[in-house]
DNA sequence: CCATCTTTGTGCACGCGTTCACAAAGGCAT
DNA sequence: ATGCCTTTGTGAACGCGTGCACAAAGATGG
């Protein structure tokens, strides 16, 4: 996973708890998948097999659209695809820019699985005067002078940051200030927006550490007893602690600086 | 967010919960930020904001890790990277393997992230033998056929799939058996993997559809004032949501499998 | 029309995570 | 030393999310 929603502790939208709404996509995909294989009807356990969950968690989380289900039979694959796509405002069309043309930008550019649900890239857009129009996935890459133009004149309300995290706030400004309400933000920052904003973070190096946090830990457990090679510093008294810490910088007891510079 | 953790369904590892574990990265970025400006301690307040968190959330996140502020004058940062490093695993090197080189493989080989982290990509590999040799992001690119020796000979751990749906699981299944026990996974698709192995997952499309949720949500309320352009359907007696149901299909009761082949 | 079987929808209990609020702890000035 | 001021660390309360387990609902067959 990437990390979550910003602001909005957990506005329950309407009833409808936020933990349901992050998987109904999960569900809608699975539905869709079944769809194609002409699948008429689901029952609970098949479709929550599908979808990775828990067969109860879903019927809970469908019992907060409605009964959409029949008793003794299941779900009706079509009907809920609907359903769900309805709910999650997939039947209307969803223009949405990209700002920051670089590798990653590109990539979603061209990442079939927008289009395919009701998100149409509207325009991408990248600081630099040597990218502009340049194709990429087919569109013509516009210059930053143009954003607060192409977002009214399209009516976008969704954009998404993938440009370097210095830029990132900027972008983030201008892109509020042209209208935009919702932001996912691929730029390894803290973006601070105003109230009404949605934003979404998605930080690819943030994953990483924590399947990396998952692995020291079964290294540790297959190796010795305890956590990694932990009882070394399990939890020290004040001083010791104090002491450390000076240590870290360059101290007698000498534990190397720490970490990166970066 | 992208979607989280697989399974393990709250696996309170070493007594650190898994909420907090997802948020040490974001401190940790927050005080690197710091450390290169020198700042010497920084109070629970202010760095809670900088990481945009509340405050009395990183005290207690703090506390699982040990006893490592001083009360009246805040946290050494430099101290306390290190220690955030180290519970995260990232006073190590890990190698990592992608998988899958197209443009969302690329631009993640490129993503400079990683290496700054402790990351360090061993391998790109692709199916394509089109691609075999072609250097990306200073690394020539191997095809699938080596992904067992590379993983074996470099003794890595973690993998990154970055293929099309319809391989992922395929993929999946190798990386696992040549002893990969963490994955990242950009494939829209639900992984099944055995016991101890960790899969967290990143889907584009599905942040996009959050937003689109929330984004439908304000559009309904400033307009009317129930969500949306909703009371169109409701909720259906059960004769004609059945009758719908009954439209989408034709047979009386075909069924079929349900599920996928795989 | 009745009995039986399947599967939904949900009441309930439990546990994790968040937040409040405050006592304890340390620094600093006098 | 002593007292004041700042900030941590945490006990306790609360709320959300999850999963169990079962009654109600509907289909199906006789």
């Amino acid at each position: 996973m990437a990390t979550g929603r910003t602001h909005r502790p957990a506005t329950r939208s309407r009833g409808i708890p936020e933990a349901t709404v992050a998987r109904l996509p999960l569900y809608l995909r699975a539905l869709t998948a079944l769809s194609e294989r002409s699948v008429p009807t689901v029952s609970s356990e098949e479709l929550a097999t599908a979808a990775g969950v828990n067969s109860a968690k879903l019927r809970k989380d469908f019992s907060y659209l409605g009964s959409y289900g029949t008793r003794g039979v299941g779900y009706d694959v079509e009907y809920l695809v609907y359903q769900i796509s309805r709910e999650l405002g997939l039947t209307q069309d969803w223009p949405v820019v990209i700002v920051g043309i670089g590798n990653l930008g590109a990539a979603l550019a061209n990442y079939g699985g927008f289009a395919s649900r009701g998100f149409r890239v509207a325009a991408l857009i990248d600081a630099d005067p040597a990218m502009a129009g340049k194709p990429v996935a087919g569109l013509p890459v516009r210059h930053t002078d143009e954003l607060e133009s192409i977002i009214s004149d399209n009516g976008v309300s969704i954009g998404v940051i993938a440009t370097p995290a210095g830029a990132a706030q900027q972008v983030c400004d201008r892109l509020v200030a042209a209208g935009i309400t919702s932001i996912l933000n691929f730029a390894p920052t803290v973006l601070s927006v105003p109230e009404g904003v949605d934003v979404r973070k998605v930080d690819l190096s943030i994953e990483l550490q924590i399947l990396a946090f998952h692995e020291q830990r079964k290294a540790g457990e297959e190796a010795g007893q305890g956590p990694a090679a932990a009882p070394a510093q399990p939890r020290q008294g004040t001083q010791a602690r104090t002491a450390a810490a000076a240590a870290s910088r360059k101290g007698p007891e000498g534990d190397v600086p720490a970490v990166m510079p970066a």
